[in-house]
DNA sequence: GTCCTGTTTTGTCCAGGACAAAAAGGGAGG
DNA sequence: CCTCCCTTTTTGTCCTGGACAAAACAGGAC
């Protein structure tokens, strides 16, 4: 077993924050509240992070995305917390996710993974493939992800090639589209992309006519870039760990800077429920819920 | 009055820090060395960065990529810096980047840029498409974005239309291949994956077996995969941004984990130069060596 | 030219205090 | 019982100004 020298047995704060993505300054207070983490200090007094203290810190993170608050679990003894992740882990049970998959993905088997899609995408044709396959796995992928069962490497190498299998369907599709113009991005701070993809693939699958800009994207550059493509909708997707507020306060500034004429379509697991009410917004729960959604577009049009 | 929108007109100092990639602490240290810039404060005495001093800020970034020093340009008033970014824009002349082209990725003409992309892939085959077209257009669209002539939404989408152009390829190529089985990815700190996808392709095209792990793999885990996956070669690429001290540590480490037998390849424009001396590792240039590097592989094993 | 060495520049870290945003808790009223 | 509103606690982010190590530069010797 490898578990020497491997990222480095010592961290830097800076290389933490990079890693955890834990501010610096939340770091060091929570050294000072509730001492932990504990680092030692080099000769000039900086604070060096052991390994260990790094995955602990890893461990915790995954515990706050499900709720817990940090108080209580950096007052926990380690194996307090050891047992709290053991618990959740029997506490979720598996849905979907075969023990064939699991095994493919932590094979890092391309084929297989390949052939899985292939085949659900013959039985059930590409919308079908999204909605009733691959939306449900990547809930389950990220379920497995909490658990432990399956690592970093795995979890990346699954979306590398989704990605391709995806924009293998995309490439192949019959351009141009014919109406709606849809415009897809995901504001500056959510970075994933996937969602996006799949809500492109499912607009094509429909016809439209799709021009993603991927994640990441300024509200300014966003009104400026849907009036040059003179696109009618702009839609946005929203990963589950994107915080409420930020996701509302962005989409009512985008809202309120795009042209009323365009439309806004929200969806994924982080777009907040309050959104039903916002005026202007129509909110996706379900990526099913988008080839309706377009009819409904055309139909109006 | 929108005070946490996403791009507001006053922006706090961690959103300043998220958006340039400037930390804190060298956005405080400038103020305090240089004074700039020099953001207003709010009640609590909190600094608030006005938008043009953010977008002053962003130019620095881009003159300091090209080797100026921040203690000059922050010293510097507003207009001479206007000047030195006018004055490299006429340096640099664009070479490859045509007008249609431009005009293509400014008006987010979808139809256009895969017309184009398909046309040079009948006429050069992929591997010549890849080296002849795209590597040296990557540079053309850096350098017309450092120039100013393309706006964040167009590079974004030039990206997402060559990914999905690229991924197409992929996704119809014969698998599996042979060996070299290849895994690709970047180290943590390194965002960019389309020099990875375009090794991805030219290795495919080379037959060979590709494993892409997408970008952001902490070292641990690429050790962890690479063993797992049965990998004979670790490919990593770098973009021009990666500091070099980073890539190097980070390599040493690496090569220093990864068993001797897995070779180690390393490419891209931020690949540091000093690497040729370094034992262990294959150096690439040029994304063009590639097949070359997994002939002589193959002529070795 | 190339290599080495001293100097300047520059980025990152520290301590410990402050405060605002978010979450939790606790009634009052539907 | 649930929902709304208010108070308290928790939690994250920001502040100052000092320190220092790594990187970049400049100058001199070979």
């Amino acid at each position: 077993m490898n578990t020497t020298a491997s990222s480095p047995a010592l961290s830097t704060i800076g290389a933490v924050e990079r890693e955890t993505g834990l501010l610096k300054d939340t770091l060091r207070v929570w050294e000072r509240r509730y001492g932990f983490p504990a680092p030692i200090r080099d000769e000039a007094g900086e604070r060096l992070y052991p390994r260990d203290q790094v995955d602990r810190l890893r461990l915790i993170c995954r515990l706050m995305d499900q709720g817990w608050r940090p108080g209580k679990l950096l007052a926990l003894p380690a194996d307090e917390l050891d047992a709290l992740i053991a618990a959740d882990r029997t506490r979720r049970a598996p849905t979907l996710l075969s023990g064939e998959l699991v095994a493919a993905l932590r094979a890092h088997d391309v084929e297989a993974l390949r052939r899985g899609f292939q085949a659900a995408l013959l039985e059930k044709g590409l919308k079908g493939l999204i909605t009733d396959l691959i939306a449900p796995l990547n809930v389950d992928i990220g379920e497995a992800w909490l658990r432990g069962e399956l690592g970093v490497p795995d979890e990346h190498f699954y979306t590398e090639q989704l990605q391709t299998f995806l924009r293998g369907a995309l490439a192949s599709y019959p351009r141009p589209g014919r109406p709606p113009r849809v415009l897809l991005t995901t504001l500056p701070e959510e970075e994933h992309g996937l969602g996006l993809l799949m809500a492109e693939v499912m607009l094509s699958a429909e016809g439209a006519h799709c021009c993603s800009l991927g994640p990441r994207m300024p509200v300014t550059d966003i009104v400026r870039a849907a009036q040059t493509a003179s696109a009618d909708v702009v839609a946005l997707s929203f990963s589950a760990a994107f915080p409420a507020r930020q996701a509302l306060d962005g989409l009512r500034t985008l809202r309120a800077t795009l042209p009323p004429s365009i439309e806004l379509w929200v969806g994924g697991a982080g777009a907040p429920a309050r959104l039903r009410e916002e005026p202007g917004i129509r909110l996706m729960r379900d990526i099913g819920e988008l080839p309706d959604t377009v009819s409904d577009w055309r139909s109006r049009h």
